[in-house]
DNA sequence: CCTGGGATTTTCT
DNA sequence: GAAAATCCCAGGA
């Protein structure tokens, strides 16, 4: 893995959508008691403003979604059904709701650590698993990534412990699968996973993912 | 391949 | 009190 390098505040102010696909190929990382964390991002969505009836903004500021209206290069983490989480990178400038939700990584480094977060106290055979399963969905990514509510509100642009980077040598585009010459990925749209509920905005292709990537949540 | 239900608790009505 | 930006497992085709 050659040098990877912390994306900064410029990054995090582009417009929320050519965002979302600047975030195809690049990486995420954790770092947990010295030791690093490493995917891919592959699969992201976004939710843009306070009509987009799929977001938690279209309901006005609340005590959760306050920190969607807050400044870019954020992380906004919430529970879901109880008992998940899902990770998001705040964008847009203040007082505008918006974020790109990660729905799935490539793991790249640090795939035992994942596996332990993954199914410590679940009777999995941990190694008869495909790697994709680590990471292939938004709450399963965070199960791997350790990724809970302390996190909500960290600072994406400064924190120590969770940040996003980049390959300067995939600078262009990125390039799915195997590291062997690949042409570069093309980026495919499509319909937001489980928002059923929100209307017209149901029907918007603000998912991106990267095709034929097979780290993706779904198709 | 697909469909349906259960887990589990915060959030907002 | 209902719904939720999900996951996992069981059962049928």
């Amino acid at each position: 893995m050659s040098r990877m390098r912390r994306l900064t505040k410029n990054f995090y102010q582009q417009d929320t959508f050519k965002l979302a696909k600047s975030l195809l190929g690049k990486y995420l990382v954790r770092k947990i008691n010295n030791k690093t964390l490493l995917g891919k991002i592959v699969e992201v969505e976004a939710y843009y403003g306070p009509d987009d009836l799929a977001s938690h903004a279209s309901r006005g500021k609340t005590p959760r979604t306050q920190i969607m209206f807050s400044q870019p290069g954020l992380a906004y983490i919430y529970l879901i059904y109880g008992m998940y989480y899902c990770f998001n990178i705040v964008t847009e400038a203040k007082n505008f709701p918006a974020a790109v939700l990660i729905r799935a990584l490539e793991p790249i480094s640090g795939l035992p650590q994942m596996y332990k977060n993954r199914y410590l106290n679940k009777k999995k055979d941990n190694f008869i698993l495909h790697p994709s399963a680590l990471t292939n969905g938004p709450s399963k990514l965070c199960q791997a990534f350790k990724i809970d509510k302390k996190l909500n509100g960290h600072n994406l642009i400064t924190s120590r412990i969770i940040y996003l980077a980049e390959n300067p040598k995939e600078k262009i585009s990125a390039n799915s699968g195997s590291a062997s010459g690949g042409k570069p990925s093309q980026i495919q749209s499509a319909k937001r996973i489980g928002v059923d509920y929100a209307g017209d905005y149901k029907h918007k292709l603000w998912r991106f993912y990267l095709k034929n990537n097979p780290f993706i949540s779904s198709k």
